[in-house]
DNA sequence: AAGTGGTCTAGACCACCTG
DNA sequence: AGGTGGTCTAGACCACTTA
């Protein structure tokens, strides 16, 4: 239980981000082993959903004292990357939960309603990355990506639009119909069937008037106001592997944020 | 150093908020603590960014261990509600601060430039509350209120037109000219001079379109699409304490928000 | 040098879940 | 009963700030 080297020693800063402050080149021991547990969720050795061993375990495994796990699952776990159940253990937190299921669409219903929406796919092709889609993803404009485009929809009446950018490579073998054959979350079916686990997005949010395709489908008036939501979504090691530009009608929802 | 009571006692949950989950019953010591912390912090027995009386300090005035006051501080910190300073203390948090300064407004340039914004006053007065905003404020319609308007302008042009209702108790004195003397943020005026820190709120989004006069004040055509962000802001005890109508312009501009 | 928060340890016991 | 996470304690030492 007692680690051999008596003070934190240097932590692997080599994916410091450029353009952040100034490294900070030492990080104390349970941050160390928070980015050993990441690193191994990185990698897959867990699966989402899957219990990670028990703070003993990895105490020991690690050579240090159980408190010093416990911080380290103590920040993943409120990174929402691990979920802790007394009793049961500490498992892998997955999007394919129902209390998670809407911590990425901020949409709610004026009256309080049901939250679910309809899935309908409109198309879904393997194209090339145009130049800003490619900025987004952080690839080269030319590159394989796969665009789909889908609406949601409330009580049969259209809310959403989406257009999703996705980089081919982690996404090759996506296809319409794996997309509509399948139950659940979106970003259920990308961790389960390609591995890809969405942990964290940025969303840039303007008004916009509906074009004349968008204001076809989504069933407003052309130039009605519209919600321009555009996210750029990041897997382990802040790697962008999302792009979504969605356009919601706000007449019946709103946009819910939270400020702490 | 050694509590008498062995055991967690029974928190006060005389607060419970009606609608909300069934109530707790018990709470550990730690949020016993972080619960009168909370209650001092209200009491404005420490004024906003003051120094809080050292752990140690806590910890045998309390008569519980450091470890247990650090759990409650930590909470604390988490929320916004105090900031630690390694080897100078833990200190009440302020609206006055450079840092925070940003924290409730999430308008963004989209060159990336200047987030700094000046103010313009259009109007400030006394009236009753109409029902829709007496609901809000969690008072009765036809109280005493406090009504503003401002626009907020990013290098000479109009972006945002604030309307802020505010309950006239708390903020009895509030004048025009009050308010255009004051350097710094107007949450930093309302908990240094009125005693009302806001420390969370929630906002609903929704794209609209200008109507007249809003158009005019923002210098966009009639029937430009326009941001409107409704924001009910909380103080203690999750009070609402002020609410606030905005249009944003987003031509230059977004809304910018996080996702964890 | 003294005071503050930050880290780490070791051990005890509690609350919760499962077999 | 046994395992898990959750709480609490006591003490040591480190890092940072100030005087």
């Amino acid at each position: 239980m007692v680690a051999d080297v008596p003070l934190p020693t240097p932590a692997d800063a080599s994916e410091a981000a450029p353009g952040a402050a100034a490294a900070p080149a030492f990080s104390p021991l349970y941050r160390q082993i928070k980015d050993l547990i990441t690193r191994e969720l990185q990698g897959g050795v867990w699966k989402p959903g899957e219990a990670i061993p028990s703070e003993l375990d990895l105490a020991a495994r690690f050579k240090v004292s159980q408190g010093t796990v416990r911080k380290a699952v103590d920040e993943l776990a409120a990174d929402n990357l691990l979920v802790r159940r007394q009793g049961k253990g500490t498992f892998v937190a997955t999007h394919a939960e129902q209390q998670i299921q809407y911590r990425f669409l901020r949409l709610m219903p004026d009256d309080g309603g049901d939250r679910a929406m309809a899935r309908r796919l409109l198309d879904c092709r393997r194209t090339r990355a145009p130049a800003d889609v490619a900025r987004m993803l952080e690839c080269k404009s030319g590159d394989a990506v796969v665009q789909l485009r889908r609406l949601l929809l409330a009580e049969a009446q259209p809310v959403v639009l989406d257009e999703i950018w996705l980089p081919g490579g982690p996404f090759k073998g996506l296809t319409a119909e794996r997309l509509a054959d399948y139950k659940g979350p979106m970003y259920g079916m990308f961790e389960a069937e390609f591995g890809v686990r969405m942990i964290r997005a940025e969303e840039r949010i303007r008004a916009v008037v509906a074009d004349a395709a968008s204001a076809e489908l989504l069933a407003v008036p052309p130039g009605a106001p519209l919600l321009s939501v555009e996210r750029q979504s990041f897997t382990y090691g802040d790697k962008p592997v999302e792009l979504r530009r969605g356009l919601y009608n706000t007449t019946r929802h709103f946009y819910r944020n939270e400020l702490n």
